[in-house]
Formats: C-alpha cells, sequence, structure tokens
DNA sequence: GCTTAATCGAGACGGTACGTCGCGTCTTGCA
DNA sequence: TGCAAGACGCGACGTACCGTCTCGATTAAGC
C-alpha cells in the first residue's frame, strides 16, 4: 500500500497564490522584460527559493499565472461550422487580446521559442483547449456534410492564432469587436471549398 | 556655405560589415537571446562603442542585420488575385521561415512590441515591403471586378504573416513546399466571397 | 513534587551520537567552512531540528564533536618543572596539531572570536584543562624554590598555545617531534630567571 | 621596444581607494564576518564587479586594506638582542592588536588557512617584514656573540606572534603596555641560553 | 604641414538580475 | 515531546550584460 502523502513540510497554498498574483501584478504593470524574479519574491514576500522550488524559470510561471486556466466552457455547438469557428475564435481573441496578455504574450512565446525543452510544448501549452474543440467541431461539420475530407487543423488554428496574436498583440491593432467574426469568415470560407 | 561633411574621422565601412557579420553569425549560432553586444563586438574585433555608434540597441541591430534587405523584385502579377497572393504570401514565408529568421524573430518581435520607441515601427518595420505589393496587387483585381469594395490589407497581411510565424516561426513545423499555396488558397477564397 | 524528568518521549542518544560522527567526518573531509549543518544533518540521516534541539549553532556543535573531550589524564609530575611544562606543551600540541583540529580550529576560534556570546568562553571552552594542570605544575615549582613570585599563568599558557596554533595550525609547519620540548624550552628558560 | 601601457581605459584609482576605504570602516563597523562585498561595494558607490575585477574574494581585499601597509621604518639596532626583539615585538603588537586587527584577523586567518592557495601566502603575507629583520637582528646578535649557531627564525616569530594573537586577538586580553617587553623577555631569555 | 575633430579597439565603470547556497525557524505526520 | 523531511523568508555569493565613459592612437578635411 503505497502512501502518496509527500514527506516533511507540505508547501504552502497561500504562498504560491502570493506568488502568482504578484506575478500577474508585474506584468501589468511592468511587461515582461521588466519584469524579474527578484521582483516578483519581494512584492509577494516570499523568499526566491519558494518560487524556484515550483517553477524552474520566468517563462514557466509566468505562463501558469497568465494562461494555465482550465477551460470549462461548453464546445461550440451553434450548429453551423460557420458559427461554430466564430465562437472558437472568440475564445481565441478572449485569451490572446487582453491586456495581461498582450503584455506577456510577445515575450514569453520568444522564451518558449528559445528553449529546446519549452519549445517542444509550444502548442500544448497555449493552444490545447482550442486544439480539442476544434477537432470536434470539425468532426461534427463533416458529420453534416459540410466539409470534405481531413482538415488541417493544426494549420487552421496556427492561422487563426497567429493572425489575432501579429495583428493585436503585436501591431496592436485596437481589438474591434468584430474581429473574431471577421477572421472566422475568412478562415470558414476559405477552407469550405476545398 | 557649408558642406553636411562631419568633421573628424569618417566611420569605416569594413567595421560597419564586421558588425553586421558578426550579428548574423551569433544569431545563427546562438540564437537571440544567446546574443549580446558583448560577444558581437567581440566576435567582429570591433569596439562597444563603434556599435552604439550606429544602433541604439540589440534590436535595431538585429533587425538591419537580418531583416532590412532591400526589396527590389518586381510586383507579383499573374493576372489573377489568387496567383499573386500565393507568390506574395511565399515571399513572407521566404521571409520569415528561413533559419536565421526562425533564430532571430520571436525575440526581436517582442522586444519591438515591449519598447514603445519601436512599437510603432512593427509594421512599417516587417512588412513594409509586402504591404506595398498587396495593396497594388488589390488594386488590379479590384479593377478586374475580382473584389468589390475596400479589402482590409492590414488584416489580411496579419493573418497571412501571423500564420507563417506562427505556423513555422513559432511552432516548428516543417516547412513544406505546399504552405504558401495553401495559406494564399485559405484567404483568397476567405475574402473573395464577400 | 515534580521530578526533573523532562515530560514527552526522550531524546535518542543514538540521534546525538550520529551527528557528531558525521560532524566529525565532514570537517575532516571539507573543513570548517565547507561543514553546513544541511549536510551534518543529511549524512547523519537526521532532520536539522535534531541538531538545532541540541547546539544552537555550527560552532557550538564542532566545538564538543572535537575538542570537548574530558581531559582525564594525570597531571604531568617529573619533579622539575622544565619536564612538567615539556609534557603539558606536549598535550597542547597533541590537541592543536592533529589532522581533525588543524581543519576545524582556524575557522572554529574565528567564530568564537565573532560572537560575543561565545567570546567570552573562549579560554574555558578551548584552554582550560591545560590551565588547571599549568596552575598546579606552577605551584609545586614554586614550592621547590625553582620560580619565585606569582607565575603569569595566562600569559604563557597563550603563547604556548599560540605559537602551536601558528605555527602548525596556521602556517601548516611539519609538525616535528622535537616541537612541544624546543618551545617548553624556551619558555620554561625565558620565566626561570625572572 | 615594448609598451607596458595596458590598452584600454584604465583602472580609475579614487575607484581602488574607495572600496578601501570601504573595506576598513565596514570591518570596523560589523567585523570581518558581517563584512559583505555587497555591503563594501554599495558603501564605496562602485560596482560589484570594480571588486572582483581587482581581488578573486573578499580575503585578498580584507588583507589589502588592513594589512598590505608597506613596512618602510628602520630595522631595529639598539645594541643588543634583547633591545632588538623587544622593539620587534612591538611592532608585532602594533600589527595584530590595533582595534581593525582584532576585527580582522581571525576570520581573515582563517579564510587564507582554508584556501591551498591563500596557505601558501600565509607567511609572507603576515610576516614578512618582521621576518626579515628578525634575520638581521640574530645576524648582528650573533657577529656579536650574543647567540651562537643557527637561530630557528620561523619557530621563533611564530611563537611570538602566535602568543600576541592568542593573548590579545582571540582572547581579549587588555594590551598591557609591557605585553611586548614580557614576550621579547621570555624569548629572548628562553633561546640565549641554548 | 598643422590643426581639429570624429572614429577606432580596449576595457573600466555603476547597475541590475541571475540562479544557488546556507542560515535558523516552521509545520507536517508519525512514533 | 522527539523525530525525519522539507518548506519558509532572508540575504550573500560570483557571473553576465547593460549602456556609458575614458584611454591613446588613427585618419581624414580644412586651414
Amino acid at each position: 500500500m503505497a502512501t502518496d502523502r509527500a514527506a516533511g513540510r507540505p508547501r504552502d497554498r497561500r504562498t504560491h497564490e502570493a506568488i502568482v498574483s504578484a506575478t500577474e501584478e508585474m506584468i501589468m504593470l511592468h511587461g515582461y522584460a521588466g519584469t524579474s524574479i527578484n521582483a516578483i519574491a519581494s512584492r509577494a514576500g516570499v523568499g526566491k527559493d519558494a518560487i524556484y522550488r515550483r517553477w524552474p524559470g520566468k517563462p514557466e510561471l509566468v505562463y501558469e499565472a497568465l494562461f494555465a486556466r482550465v477551460d470549462t466552457g461548453p464546445v461550440p455547438d451553434t450548429g453551423t461550422l460557420a458559427g461554430d469557428v466564430a465562437q472558437l475564435t472568440q475564445a481565441l481573441v478572449d485569451e490572446f487580446a487582453t491586456p495581461a496578455a498582450t503584455a506577456a504574450l510577445p515575450g514569453l512565446l520568444a522564451d518558449f521559442a528559445a528553449d529546446p525543452a519549452l519549445r517542444t510544448r509550444l502548442r500544448s501549452a497555449f493552444l490545447a483547449p482550442a486544439r480539442a474543440r476544434m477537432v470536434e467541431i470539425f468532426d461534427r461539420a463533416g458529420a453534416r456534410g459540410e466539409i470534405a475530407g481531413t482538415a488541417q487543423v493544426d494549420l487552421i488554428l496556427d492561422t487563426l492564432a497567429g493572425a489575432v496574436f501579429f495583428h493585436v498583440g503585436l501591431m496592436g491593432e485596437p481589438r474591434t469587436a468584430e474581429l473574431a467574426a471577421q477572421l472566422a469568415d475568412i478562415v470558414t470560407t476559405g477552407i469550405g471549398t476545398r
């Protein structure tokens, strides 16, 4: 009979939360590059070790603080591929175009891309929920006969995410209300006829 | 009347070239984050001042070393919007998906996005040539009656660039030969029916 | 009336011994500065608290592990002052010039000297047995008429101990067999004629 | 023809002096263990690199700041061995029993003894001037016929230095005015009759 | 030919952040 | 209460870059 109970003093949940909150605040206030582990620890009232004990470095910490939300919402099901993709694209906009995400994403994606160990997790870290939904959406659309054959889920998802990131996150274009609808329209139409 | 000729010893053209070459090599060898001004100067056999005299910092230097190529090629003119967009997309792939660009772009875009002074130059720095071409392509397509009204050049360009950057630059998907064609197809079809 | 017996679980004698042994080994292997409480606890298979429950810190622990031997041997009594001092000096060499003492003493004395609470115990901690013997030796020598008046025990003891510590412990001079005899000779002669 | 001129910006003499002064002050105020490189740099208004560029670590820095005085005084020559040794011993007291030396020496000697690279320099670092003088003093005494044969300079010097260090530096005995005379007397008499 | 002034390589400078280590205290569950 | 384990806040460590500065030497243009 195995005991899963870890030996020693258990990690304090409040320490964890203080770090995550301080990270969020620092990112919003000073951006990704302007956020140092030292400053996070100081603002959280925590030793640096408490951070390094939990995360290997800044990228992993910031990712968890800002993007590791469990996606619990229902999969879009509007009855049409266009409607479903529009809803999913809106979710991407909600994830990538918030002030916090805009402040963090460029630097964060750069750090993930630069580190071989993190690089392999890029897709699963940032696009996993959207991808699962997209697979289901496309399956239903195939069952309805809206599309034929195998859709290239990854390419389409990268296109949507890349468009949102580039347009709003990097170029700083105002996040117009219709952005998701426009992108979804382009992509849905674009793949529909193939 | 005085000449514009600056007094004192003129800058050595070879110094400039040595810096640019060393920058390229360092980026290829150690990536953007692993490339320091110190190391560039040392590899170029040059003092740090010689770099800071010419560029304000690493982002501007790397940008000029890798992306400031003058785009002298002719604007695509295949007779159809789809063909023109495909050629233009291929040019984007050629620019964004080379080994050097893959090594430099994530960190470089992050630095541009983080600095207010650089942020305003993002579009003009990385997409200016493509944008000029795209305007011309769309004008011709409009004249031919292929599309109606004003196309959203920036959104479409950001979508194409974002897709290429995300798919190949970040996610590291193998740069298949058909990538440009597939993207161009999706986007052309997608905007054609509106 | 209550007993002095402490409540709760009594301390484990083997824990004590394991700590002392681990301390000795660590000092021999890595020196005083290279010996951390963490490492001692780990090597002893013991929690850090078990150490801090018994000793206030590293200096006290190392002192007890290496120098708190109860000196049970008989007081030298060779019949002459010179002979007695020679034996006593040899005991000092035996205490200060062993490999373990050489490894521990410089750092240990520094820590004692730096801490006001420990500073007052320096003489009693390291020289108490020798001092008691020296007082007795000098008393007998006085009774025999070898010396007159009050000898400055502390100064002479510090001279002998300082000479041994400096010569062998710090300077690392080979511990020649005649060292104790030479020192005892110098000092005995030096004080004998006053 | 060789140029000894070092390339690059020369080191600033005032930086050097500010570091040395700050080190002295810190040692006096907080002792050896309580003096950190960080604090020295901060007090001197200097970057840490400026310190590590000049000294490998705290021991070397403190040594130079407090003990590397050039000894320019004349060699004692009173006409008798006893008088010369008394003067030399007084110089040792002056060096080892000042407030600054008392604050620094125990920790400093411990660090020197613990590091193999520094260990070899112990004698030359702390006793070189005194040793040169002692050799000369003994030569003269030999010429005068006061002593015969080869005196063990190192052992005698270590005895004197060890006595001073132990008695005043470690045990904190008040530095009585007669200390040097007493020690010199003991040692001179002690070696004279052999 | 001389003066003037900017440029050159080199490297020192004050800072800031890094990731690690040791300190002495504390909080678990078990004995 | 003791015990092993290990989390905790703290602060020093030595390193690496940053962007600026100070050296002596070099290199043209204008007098």
